[in-house]
DNA sequence: TCGCAGGGACTCG
DNA sequence: CGAGTCCCTGCG
């Protein structure tokens, strides 16, 4: 394979943990130490072995190691310190992290993740994959191949998505999200929404600015918090991270979504994020307090 | 085979 | 607030 690069020293990392815990759509699995992963217009196939602490990194440069994917996949992040933190809340936790402790939160793109997650609502996660594929090959443009075995496609811009009508977008098969989308590419369009100011406002004032575009409520602006803009204190709530909370911590009595947010804020802190994930992937890999 | 529910949010009453 | 509704399709 050209172009290959070695990540040396790097402990708490693997990758079907972090591909596999729900927070990209964008990747074609080879084999359990093997996946392509598409993001930044670029295209690579990342090998690590579990218990390895080095990383393949395929159709990479050495500058683009150090200027992409350092931050994209959060290797300047101490997790040792982040795990040793969440270890001593309970025993619940001490399981969660066990089983998962290789997960990273990488740091997505915030349009490609608005979109997404837009299109994740009232949807399984091989539809939403199979939506956001539609999109990209109708609307992208064809990537540099790493291996002329599959033709991947960027995620178009919001100036490519903006001339597109929603029949165009339905027949992406994104349904009743079509408006929600088009409502998105408005906003950004026509700058009343700067996706880049988002980065540098606070947490509570970025969620509300995402909940400005229809289709997107609390959940869907968590999760473009932390999957995008690196704010780690908020714990996106949907119906599973619900339903364990509720089991670990409340007797399995539903609560509201308020209480979990509360719950979350008041005990894991500025952590709730990465909480978050090692719960979410321990309970749906065990499918634990499934309805 | 076929009906149902799925990583929510909107829109009413 | 609470309940009903929303495209589409993978899966039981």
């Amino acid at each position: 394979m050209k172009n290959a690069v070695i990540v040396e020293g790097i402990n708490f990392f693997n990758i079907k943990q972090i591909l596999e815990s729900g927070q990209i759509f964008r990747f074609q699995k080879i084999n359990d130490t093997t996946y392509i992963i598409v993001a930044k217009d670029k295209v690579i196939k990342v090998g690590h072995q579990p218990n390895s602490t080095s990383i393949l990194i395929c159709n990479s440069t050495v500058g683009d190691l150090e200027q992409i994917w350092k931050p994209y996949f959060d290797l300047e992040t101490n997790y040792e310190e982040i795990i040793d933190t969440l270890n001593n809340k309970d025993e619940h936790m001490q399981t969660a992290i066990r089983f998962g402790e290789g997960i990273r939160i990488l740091r997505q793109d915030p349009w490609e993740m608005l979109i997404s997650f837009i299109i994740s609502q009232n949807n399984s996660i091989p539809q939403i994959k199979n939506c956001i594929e539609n999109i990209t090959r109708k609307f992208g443009e064809k990537l540099e191949n790493i291996d002329s075995e599959i033709e991947f496609y960027s995620f178009p811009s919001p100036e490519d998505l903006v001339k597109v009508s929603e029949e165009e977008l339905r027949e992406c098969k994104v349904g009743f999200r079509a408006p929600y989308i088009m409502d998105a590419c408005k906003k950004i369009i026509e700058e009343e929404i700067n996706l880049n100011e988002i980065f540098t406002m606070k947490t509570e004032l970025a969620r509300d600015t995402l909940m400005k575009i229809k289709g997107v409520g609390p959940k869907i602006a968590d999760c473009i918090l932390l999957f995008s803009y690196g704010k780690m204190e908020v714990f996106p709530t949907d119906v599973w991270i619900k339903r364990v909370i509720e089991g670990l911590y409340f007797e399995g009595k539903e609560q509201k979504l308020r209480d979990i947010q509360q719950f979350a804020k008041e005990y894991y802190g500025e952590l709730a994020g990465y909480a978050q994930q090692y719960l979410f992937y321990y309970a749906r890999e065990h499918e634990l307090f499934k309805k």
